[in-house]
DNA sequence: ATGACAACCGAAAACGATTTCGTAACTTCG
DNA sequence: CGAAGTTACGAAATCGTTTTCGGTTGTCAT
């Protein structure tokens, strides 16, 4: 147990007082640049290293930031926690990784540990379950920067980083249609997430901007997006409409459970119906036909938070008044293999 | 921005000493029960929160761990993530992550990180290009508590959870000779960590124990793990051994790409050609059949590693002498349907 | 009345780093 | 030579908590 090595003992050592030690480290003008060197030598011989403790006590920074994640296992959200801690890490800061688990108690719980830890800044996905935001306000009444990331508020003034899922939606959808589709199926989940709205929105809008009758009976909703879920509405959909040729899901693992579901009805894919997901999950690359989906891109998604975070934090340090940012993280069409190939692409677009 | 409430204030408002508010706090039994009350309720009134900075100053404790991970996207080490991180919470820690990208480089610059912030411990899975420890015998020198999981090294000196790959593997392969393989390939991948070497190792024993000849054509070996190279091999095992009745992957990703290869190929799986994978991850349950695989913990290592460094923090703050342990989780055949089920168990052990 | 002994509370010294303000010494210049 | 201006450093106050070590009451038995 090496004992700790601080400002007074080299400051003792070389007959000065902490004082100077501590502005000759960081090169504070006032010092002589002959014991700037002495300092620095020795602190280097000694391998001293500020305690932390007592600089966050007093500049009142922590160099730690919180990140709430919904749910840890889970490709999109693993990526984003990439993003966050190399980008964090870039600027010198370290991460506090916590769950919420989707629920609205924890996430309260959480942010209140994290502010308590006083954590420079918190990167927050809100859960599903949350629908009250006083907790939220009164922290960045409180001065902590938050930055909300995928799933946000309107009703909460900060910075955000989301992607438009209803552009996104709007993309595959035409890209289904642009590949021949006619009757193009859509598989959602329950209401809940924001996300699943504008979604299924932005299917509507293409069926409807592309001369397409939008047909409710197409639409299968399922209570949890799960492949087995998935597996079992891909009979629902043969038997209610045989002649679908398309199938927009709402997200990659539904898409495979269709996929496989449809597979083993013996319906071809994509010959006879073609299939798009949504967030281009690790498992779309060992489905056959590998699947056609529409990427997420975590990680840049975490890394746009922080930075987001980190300009917030600078600025508010200086004392600079800050602008709340809304960045949108553009998504693009993975092309596999559950699409049929021949694209006649034509000019409607979203806007 | 609610000035922050302080000990002092307290103490002002109430006409004490901070010595007092904070012993009051504390419960000690030198302060009456009547002034325990006032402060309790003004410090509730005030929602004083201690600052936790001058906390730790004082006590040189941070209540925070810090977890190294070698890759966070990957099923079995998010699963080890949340599992840390979950029971960290409930002794009131928090988890800062980072990443080594088996980088030994990164690995021994963020344990420097950690070391810095005064963490109070460490969960370090060693990169696999780590082949040099001297800077993790010198943190643990220093006095850090440092716990390995997974990825370990015998010459630190230090507690340990991991699980037995040998015996996981001798298990797989006699699983499928019990369910009447006979001619088992083994594919498995370079030789840099031990894991490599110890499944390969348990499924020699496991064909030798059980009367079958050990055949070094048999074993497959590929550069990347990749689903990719699964897939390739397939074609090699069919090609070069027409008759092979089983095979053992020694992880899912690769044993799904050999599964898929087979099915193109024609080969029926199970019925031609059982394969078991290795780990569970979470595309096990989505292949066509899906597959047999062995569970490999994560979450349970997670907590585990866990529960092992806050034994340690807790017995060397109390300055009792610490004893490490290696703890070895076990692992489970979860059993699908990529193997035949026509199983005969015999009574051959590893050990 | 006095000594012993609880019961309560506070002063003050940490913990280590940062930063403001002085001040001593040394230049410079009219 | 004396006023003004630099240069280089240090004393001391903070940041907010914890904890030791006394000290002041009050009680009670002698």
């Amino acid at each position: 147990m090496a004992s700790k090595v601080t400002l007074k003992k080299i400051a003792e050592s070389l007959g000065m007082s902490t004082a100077t030690v501590s502005k000759a480290l960081k090169d504070y003008p006032d010092i002589s640049s002959a014991t700037k060197q002495k300092v620095k030598e020795l602190a280097e011989a000694l391998h001293y290293k500020p305690n932390s403790f007592a600089q966050s006590l007093r500049t009142k920074q922590s160099k730690v930031i919180g990140l709430i994640i919904p749910e840890i296992v889970h490709h999109f959200f693993a990526n984003i926690i990439k993003g966050v801690i190399d980008s964090a890490a870039e600027k010198g800061y370290l991460v506090i990784v916590l769950q919420s688990d989707e629920s609205y108690e924890n996430e309260k719980e959480q942010i209140q540990m994290l502010v308590d830890k006083n954590v420079d800044g918190i990167l927050l996905s809100l859960a599903d379950t949350t629908i009250q935001f006083d907790h939220l306000k009164q922290t960045i009444n409180d001065g902590t920067r938050v930055v909300l990331y995928d799933k946000i508020s309107k009703v909460i003034n900060c910075s955000k980083v989301i992607i438009n899922d209803q552009k996104a939606a709007f993309n595959a959808t035409k890209f289904l249609i642009d590949s021949g589709c006619r009757k193009i199926a859509h598989v959602c989940g329950p209401l809940r997430p924001q996300t699943t709205i504008d979604r299924y929105l932005g299917y509507k809008k293409a069926l409807e901007k592309n001369g397409l009758e939008f047909d409710s009976s197409l639409v299968f909703t399922i209570d949890r997006l799960t492949y087995e879920e998935g597996y079992e509405t891909a009979a629902k959909i043969i038997t209610s409409h045989p002649d679908v040729d398309g199938v927009f899901a709402f997200t990659d693992l539904v898409a495979t459970g269709v996929l496989t579901g449809l597979k083993e009805l013996g319906v071809s894919v994509p010959d006879q119906i073609s299939i798009i997901g949504f967030s281009n999950w690790f498992l779309t690359k060992i489905t056959s036909p590998k699947l056609t989906t529409v990427n997420q891109p975590g990680y840049d998604m975490g890394c746009e938070a922080f930075r987001l975070l980190h300009d917030e934090i600078v600025l508010n340090k200086e004392g600079t008044k800050i602008e709340h940012q809304i960045v949108e993280i553009p998504t693009e069409i993975v092309v596999r293999d559950s699409v049929k190939k021949n694209v006649v692409p034509n000019e409607t677009d979203l806007s």
